[in-house]
DNA sequence: CTGATATTGATACCTGATATCATCAGTTGC
DNA sequence: GCAACTGATGATATCAGGTATCAATATCAG
């Protein structure tokens, strides 16, 4: 399923499949939010206390090579992986209570681009187009329970 | 003028004026393009070798936080600092070719992001849309002139 | 001018990330 | 299955951007 996915993936990108990637690939699978380096290694230190920081590195790097990762840079916060279901350029929509992102994908910001493109005559190579907020979710949740009688 | 108006922004946030706040202010203005911290840094050396590392981080959150100042986090690539004509918030064209910046205002971002909302159902709060590419003057020149006959 | 207080500079420190390099293990051809 | 070629690993050192500390200093309101 998609654990062979992940690694069918890695392996079409030209890749060698192993404990370690496999490990960490597993980590960002299961996760639901995007992870931090951090977070990252200690998670990958309770499976296997061998794999050291570089390899976590180097496999992250990999796997944003291979498309199969995306990091997602906050300023003024942590700088985060998140393991996307799709190769495609896209942008996030993240979720400041919950941390849980969504993909948004990069035809909803095409029609967009090309009027940036046409009003500004500027070529269009890279977007990164983050947005932060509060996802439906959490939205209905009360934020502030005690304000309400 | 502008340098006037520099000081008074930032005596208007609640921040003192110091030589140390002056010099930096004053590189950040005379740079067309956004500057990197260890750019600054150097800048600043030359103005006064006196000015520490720590004075120059300082500024730039003073700055940031007065919203003097933004801060582009380009992912992969150095963190700059961008001295903005507006404090409200808007977002960027950075040309790779030249490093030009030039600022897309919030309203233009505006219509794109309720849309969002409404499809995602997602309560934006802030949102970074950095774009890069290659700005008019450059895309005029032949960037490949051997590639013509 | 003077004092309360914001600011500074030097330094140490932290975190995220990368470079090095000898060793190890997947993959490939047989 | 086996050897060997090559990519991957782990330990470590190192780097860069940025922050915390703290005594000394400078700014600005009164």
């Amino acid at each position: 399923m998609a654990s062979n996915t992940v690694r069918e993936r890695i392996l079409r990108s030209g890749r060698r499949i192993t404990p370690q990637r496999d490990a960490i690939a597993g980590i960002l699978e299961r996760a639901e939010q995007p992870v931090s380096a951090q977070e990252l290694c200690d998670a990958v230190g309770e499976v296997d206390p061998q794999i050291g920081r570089a390899t976590v590195f180097r496999t992250l790097q990999s796997l944003m090579e291979a498309g199969l990762v995306q990091r997602i840079t906050i300023p003024g916060a942590e700088t985060r992986y998140l393991l996307c279901s799709t190769a495609e350029h896209h942008h996030h929509l993240v979720c400041r209570e919950c941390g849980a992102v969504e993909e948004l994908p990069e035809r909803g910001v095409a029609s967009f681009l090309a009027r940036v493109e046409r009003e500004h005559r500027f070529l269009v190579d890279h977007a990164t187009f983050d947005v932060y907020g509060t996802c439906a979710r959490c939205a209905g949740r009360e934020p502030e329970p005690a304000a309400r009688p």
